[in-house]
DNA sequence: GCGCGACTATACAGCGCTGTAAATCTGAGA
DNA sequence: TCTCAGATTTACAGCGCTGTATAGTCGCGC
């Protein structure tokens, strides 16, 4: 029932009586055979089972029709939800989707570049959280990368972002808007600061002092576990500690989702008491109770041109690196609602 | 800087003065190399920065040390965690892992085992949603499969799950503790059961019969779509018609806070008035508001066991279908606490 | 000083497929 | 009927690597 051994193309010729190549241009719908030609081996294929070894291809043609796609996290749904994007707007593209998870460490992220995808893949789309892009370049290989995510230091590889800085700010004026004038930011790394959340920083600010607010460190509140318990846990002792806030930035949906739970579980109504806003705009944020307003990355057009970006690099474009930046949308639900 | 052209073992071997296969046996630590060609072949692959070229070691050897792992969609949390437990434990035993959504259509799961792996994966792991396994294993190609998720109706191939119908039986029993006597259930599909919802029905039908309750039809709220809102939704709909429920046991975590936001915002407390269970404990239900009791499976020993039967049947292990149950376990928190 | 066994290193073929270039075929015009 | 351009088909080499079979090397005991 099993065969012993794969179909082979040369079985195909010899079956059909034709030229291994002859059945590799029908298979790969070369356009130059004749219609009984290729009627008479797409019957052998058929009759044989035949599939094409892509290990063989991928020797030969030196592509594999893979991409890498590499980021910190799978369980955080950000990511999960970039993925399935990534994975459908690549299949859309005739190529397969990789997916890497890089842990969010220097070591995990230098890996990809480095030893991973070597030869396996052709080319890589890679998340940083821990690097930056400028330092990642040194251990890049040959195969082409596009880096996901706005580094404040340009490198010399293309990259797509939304305008994080512009979001943020966006965001705090959303709460000013509700007449929040106490506007704290939770969940920025307590250790150095990834880039992300430096620019979401740097648009807090700047809100804040569009709005005639004043910045106030104290209204800062890192996170020692990049999670929702992390965010609370972190919240909750700010809480505890004395914090006042009426309205609240977070760097990421899980920090808002920690947050929610920090404020409820101490009588504080959310959007009453603290208004909340998260960031990335999974789809949970749309289910819990209050559903949370959101910063809305426009996630397919982030894949589609970096896609763009890394299939022209594949076909061999060579040029400076360029930088592209995507739309994002500030989704306004329960958490901090139209004024 | 970028190489024109990547290093090939033919280099490292004249750049040593070596045969091909010495470079060949010192990159793969071939066990008798001595030490002093050890040495120099290694200062040699530094030198050049030699990468083996993974394509042509999968050709010759026949292996490519690539594992897939199908699942009907990356943005369900459980499965984005359980792809991430997965990884970790394929990784432990030298196996990259290719992810790979099947949408949980018919057509999606029968592409995985028929076109996707032809050849580029040692084994598949998969997890069905549409298809019982009985029904894929004629589109098995000759890859090695494992089966995830406990098909009532055994299959000839290795299948690993938790005893759906013991945990399920479970959760109603700790309802009931908490002295819940119309106890709904939650999540499954409008449409034809998919096996799982079959089996932790049957699992609820046996909870509520041990406990000396009647089984009610008119308590079991399908819904359309699988995540939260359609939960939301059905559980709305079914509760602004009239049902009366205090205990609730979901299909899956989603279901379960879809539920939450259902009663809560329909003024109803949990768990005062109405507890809930879900299922997979998924990390996100410790942050919700309740926090949510949830059925939580061993995925770790889920992975191990299914690769383990994997990568058995990849050397070559020829036997029937085996089928191992994983434990699992009820995580008691907040939407239906210890009585 | 020689022969043998135990290790090491090498040569060669081939995994399954595709690119290139050359061979073959077809049919129209002379 | 013959020639030649254009369209099909084929032969061959080789992508980068590893398994097998073979050759080479060394040390040791007689």
């Amino acid at each position: 029932m099993i065969p012993v051994k794969r179909v082979t193309l040369q079985d195909v010729a010899t079956h059909a009586g034709v030229s291994m190549k002859t059945v590799s241009n029908v298979v790969r719908d070369y356009p130059h055979v004749s219609p009984a030609m290729r009627e008479r081996v797409q019957a052998a294929v058929a009759e044989l089972g035949y599939r094409p070894n892509l290990r063989g291809r991928s020797l030969a043609t030196g592509r594999s029709n893979m991409l890498a796609l590499a980021f910190p996290d799978l369980r955080r749904p950000y990511f999960a939800e970039l993925a399935h994007v990534f994975a459908r707007v690549s299949a859309a593209r005739g190529y397969r989707l990789l997916l890497e998870e890089t842990g969010g460490t220097p070591d995990g992220e230098r890996a990809v570049l480095r030893d991973r995808e070597a030869g396996i893949v052709d080319g890589v789309v890679l998340h940083p959280q821990a690097l930056r892009a400028t330092d990642l370049e040194a251990y890049r290989e040959d195969t082409p990368l596009v880096f996901l995510g706005e580094d404040p230091q340009p490198s010399g590889a293309d990259q797509v972002a939304i305008d994080n800085v512009a979001a943020a700010e966006q965001a705090v004026t959303h709460l000013v808007r509700l007449g929040r004038r106490r506007i704290g930011f939770l969940g920025h790394e307590t250790g150095p600061w990834s880039f992300t959340s430096t620019l979401r920083l740097d648009g807090y600010r700047a809100g804040l002092e569009r709005a005639g607010h004043r910045f106030d460190e104290s209204l800062l509140v890192a996170r020692a576990e990049g999670d929702a318990l992390g965010a609370e846990a972190a919240l909750g002792a700010a809480l505890d500690d004395g914090l006042e806030i009426d309205g609240l930035l977070c760097r990421d949906d899980l920090a808002a989702i920690g947050a929610l739970r920090a404020l409820l579980v101490r009588g504080l109504h959310v959007p009453c008491d603290v208004a909340v806003v998260g960031w990335d705009a999974t789809v949970l944020t749309a289910s819990t109770v209050p559903s949370i307003t959101s910063v809305a990355p426009d996630t397919v057009e982030l894949a589609s041109r970096a896609l763009d970006l890394l299939l022209e690099r594949i076909d061999g474009l060579d040029a400076p690196g360029r930088h592209v930046t995507v739309g994002h949308d500030v989704l306004v639900r329960e958490s901090a609602p139209e004024p």
